[in-house]
DNA sequence: CTGAAAGCGCTTACAG
DNA sequence: CTGAAAGCGCTTACAG
């Protein structure tokens, strides 16, 4: 039976070259003077056994889990995955585990997910809050992603300029009427979106803005906006501030009849799975969540091993990231301008045509 | 400076109450014998204190470490948000965390997913298998997510009653043409719901089914069903197996200037966040994830339990839950029968109206 | 370059 | 009912 059984540990394999533990310790973590044949015996040996560390021993040790934390105060929001898969893969390259905590939508338990997680020994959390809640300090290194208009943001899409992306996209196809449509005023985030729409398009357009309660958008349906009442009025293009409301605007238009983006150009933010699966295909806007998540975990690491050394301030506090905002970037799927001047798209997809 | 300093532990209790530290851990779990008086002081001191038990030193101690591994072959999956909130849920009433493992759509890293979580010493792993994929002895307890009709399913939602649940609310509203909508041909959920629709459909009805490549599903956008060709054929019903694919299919109706439902009917699967937002609502159904989550939680938990306790099998192996398969639910959004018997609905929104 | 020893915080038999 | 002791697996000063 030379099959391995169960794990071995680190004594065991001490035993079976005939060295100490500690020169084990040493040689698999290359920090303690061992020769390098030696090291090349124990490390051939532990690969053999298919060694691996208890996590629980050296947490115990040496004080540090090796595990972050990840507070999605809403985590029915659908920009989750992409959040969750990012952290989780950054986190995972620094060699450290995830641990989900969950609020329920509910600000009052985001403090609640904060401290279960510091009870159960993360070394440090990461904190996208929602609306403009501020985050207090906790005792635990944290880095917030937010907006980089929000105070105590580590890291973040640069919202601001994302808006820019679509404004400069619509004044370039020549929209001159404009309906931005958001959900939350108090939002950082929407209202620098909202900031660089209005900034790119220039002083000499309409542009308006019509917020939709939050609640409003999510327990319609059937609720109108008034989206063609605007189209009559003129308004060629919608811009919304989230996908979800895109697709509320795209499909309330379409019902009533109108082509998108023949009669009213459609964009969104976040570029959602489903975002090019629709007809037509939302352009949108979609932060670079790699980019994000590498920075929120460096500068929290950086933060964690600051305090380690003792050199940091009592409360660890919120961590800063070099490049705290990150460019966002133009997913293009509809290319019309206002009627009259319109492009070749419109021919392909006259109304009532199946195709 | 009466404010606590860092976090108190067992012995510094005990040292505290000059007791010593295994009456303090034997007082606070409640397990060994120790005068009601005392442990009642004990308990006093712990709270005023605010110990929380090193999960270090317990993990190392008991060789459980309190965590759960969830692994999503498809983190993109829409539905993650819901799997993860009720999964999180349910193991943190156990007093279990949650680490998350990305496998990024790959399904050979799904077993690598595995292999990492098992490293970081969690005392068990859920699953939710994407496509066929079988799962093979991992070592570890697990609990599977799949279909009931997949071999090694722990519990999972009743996809063929809830396909029955679409066809009878089809039957009922006089459909008597569908068209089914799936993705994946090879899918034992898809397969189950494709079931349970035309079972509740009945032989006498006129039922097709209409695979999209999962690829064309997401990387359309543009590349048409040909749905309002079906309608023209007179299908009057359209029932998608996700709501992902219901959105498309309501797009493209309405961009071929159909109106829904009074042109045609629409459901789907799954609820998601949006499904209420669009207008027109899609039908869909949904799961009962926290139950689902609840029984598969219960039954990994007694996996582990009894490995612990050694009358286990040598590999633990898949989870059995005591009720495998639970109901799914319809939320109806249409009312809408096939023309001409149509019903009062198509009078609310003709088509070019705004409201 | 290598090893013996201590100790992180906890729980579990075992004595008293 | 309560306590002294051992040990889970690891790493880190400290000797040699």
């Amino acid at each position: 039976m030379n099959a391995p059984r169960s794990r071995p540990n680190l004594t065991q394999i001490a035993a079976l070259l005939d060295v100490s533990a500690a020169t084990v310790s040493n040689a698999l973590s290359g920090k303690g003077r061992v020769s390098a044949e030696l090291a090349e015996r124990i490390r051939t040996k532990a690969a053999e056994l298919g060694y691996m560390p208890s996590h629980a021993g050296r947490a115990l040790r040496t004080g540090r889990s090796q595990v972050l934390g990840l507070v999605l105060p809403d985590i029915a929001n659908p920009l989750f995955p992409q959040i969750a898969q990012a952290i989780e893969h950054a986190a995972a390259a620094a060699g450290y585990g995830v641990l989900i905590a969950d609020s329920r939508g509910d600000a009052a338990m985001q403090t609640q997910a904060i401290t279960h997680l510091q009870d159960r020994g993360v070394d440090g959390i990461v904190i996208v809050p929602r609306r403009g809640t501020r985050i207090i300090s906790t005792g635990s290194p944290v880095a917030v992603i937010d907006s980089p208009s929000t105070p105590g943001n580590t890291v973040s899409a640069d919202h601001w300029q994302g808006g820019e992306l679509v404004g400069s996209h619509l004044a370039a196809l020549g929209h001159r009427d404009v309906v931005i449509i958001g959900s939350n005023p108090a939002s950082n985030v929407q209202n620098d979106r909202v900031g660089g729409i209005r900034s790119a398009l220039g002083p000499d357009r309409r542009v308006e803005v019509l917020w939709i309660e939050p609640h409003e958008a999510l327990h319609g349906p059937g609720a109108s906006l008034g989206l063609a009442a605007r189209v009559a009025e003129g308004f060629t293009a919608f811009a919304a501030l989230s996908d979800l409301q895109a697709l509320r605007a795209l499909t309330e238009l379409q019902q009533a009849g109108l082509r998108v983006p023949q009669d009213a150009s459609l964009t969104g933010f976040d570029d959602l799975v489903w975002s090019s699966a629709i007809t037509p295909g939302i352009t949108s806007v979609r932060m670079d969540m790699p980019a994000i998540a590498g920075e929120a975990i460096q500068a929290l690491l950086r933060l964690i091993e600051s305090r380690d050394r003792g050199n940091g301030p009592r409360d660890p506090g919120i961590a800063r990231a070099s490049r705290p905002s990150v460019p966002m970037s133009l997913v293009v799927r509809q290319t019309c301008g206002p009627s009259p001047s319109r492009t070749a798209e419109q021919q392909q997809t006259p109304a009532g045509d199946s195709q």
